[in-house]
DNA sequence: CAATCAAATGACTCCTCAGTCATTTTATGG
DNA sequence: CCATAAAATGACTGAGGAGTCATTTGATTG
């Protein structure tokens, strides 16, 4: 009975699961994990709490699916703009463009990705599994990095500190934006970014 | 039976608290605020779980307070170090050697900053008091630049987003050092990141 | 030393919530 | 239409932990 390579099964399982991803990353996102209930995501999704364990295996494994994906769809974005872009400065820009847009459109899950990323110092909690999709992020744009200084686009620096520098300052945006603490539209911020990432302040 | 304006009473109490206190630190920079239990910081200060209420009225209090102290003096330093600075090039340098250095030997503190910091996203849980914090460290540095933009030291920019900037790129360092990922020395740190904050990636 | 007061204690209560599982509902196909 | 299997349900259990308070310990003073 399997039609295009997937049983009817398969399918709805897979709408389950996104329906229960979906309403998970809400009450993460407003109640942060540990303050969310599995009883408030059974009801955000409309569905009974013991439907959800037939998906999942546990609220952390509910937590884990829904950031991953997200991280997923974030990164692969972020890596097909870069790679569109010609020359590091241009790349960087599609960095800071891509991400702050994606920022925009998804506050749910940003807010989700802010309380992770944003205290990966807790190791005891999560055994690294957060430090290691962390440092996969930071792998992509490394590699950039590293190209270009190969190629004699980039003097010689430590791309690992330069990479998780551009992280932060772009994470450091993001969280401005969905506070609405910045004065600024997108485009004047992904602007002033940009030119802060290349120039510095000293040559603004 | 006042001797220099503290009863005995005071000082025993103020003892007392700084002793919970300290205890609260460790304890909730190792399993973060919702694994922490009360038990645990009472383990931690050889106390009994009934007298931290004498000192404080709930968990969160006591987190507050251990936060407050940290940031007061964190804060305090950056203040006082800055303003022995010369210059706003200069100033931003001694910003980011204070809290590298404040960082490097106050790790429980930092871990619990960036706890906080790192997620103001979750304005649910605290209904903003960690918001205003933030907001008030940022004001310091915030007048520093806005003083050099009046002097013509720096070229007129959004103060609030170079503030925001700073903070989040020294934050991010501190959080490298902290995990150990950081390859160079704090000295080889301090001058890269003051480099990049100044000039930017462009002119390495 | 006895009486009084303050400080400390930890067993206890109460509540929340993750995860389970016997029961009910819905889909399948003969 | 019935039999059987699969999916969904939600009342229930057990663990864990915040905060309390009757009791104990220790200090103070006349």
């Amino acid at each position: 009975m399997a039609i295009a390579g997937r049983t009817k099964q398969e399918v709805v399982s897979e709408y389950r699961c996104a329906e229960i991803l979906s309403a998970a990353r809400t009450v993460f996102a407003t109640k942060g994990f540990a303050d969310a209930t599995v009883d408030d995501i059974a009801a955000a999704a409309g569905i009974a709490k013991g439907t959800i364990y037939l998906y999942f295996s546990s609220k952390r494994d509910i937590y884990l699916a829904a950031l991953k994906q997200g991280l997923t769809e974030l990164q692969e974005r972020t890596r097909v703009s870069m790679a569109a872009a010609t020359g590091i400065r241009a790349k960087l820009r599609a960095f800071v463009r891509t991400r702050l847009e994606y920022a925009e459109t998804n506050r749910d899950f940003i807010r989700i990705y802010h309380s992770e990323f944003g205290n990966l110092t807790n190791a005891a909690a999560c055994h690294g599994e957060f430090q290691q999709l962390y440092l996969k992020q930071a792998k992509t744009l490394e590699t950039v990095l590293q190209n270009s200084v190969t190629t004699g686009e980039l003097p010689s620096l430590r791309v690992d500190f330069a990479a998780f520098f551009i992280y932060d300052m772009v994470k450091g945006v993001m969280m401005q934006r969905l506070l609405e603490w910045s004065t600024g539209t997108m485009e004047e911020d992904i602007e002033l970014l940009s030119q802060l990432m290349w120039k510095g302040l000293g040559a603004l």
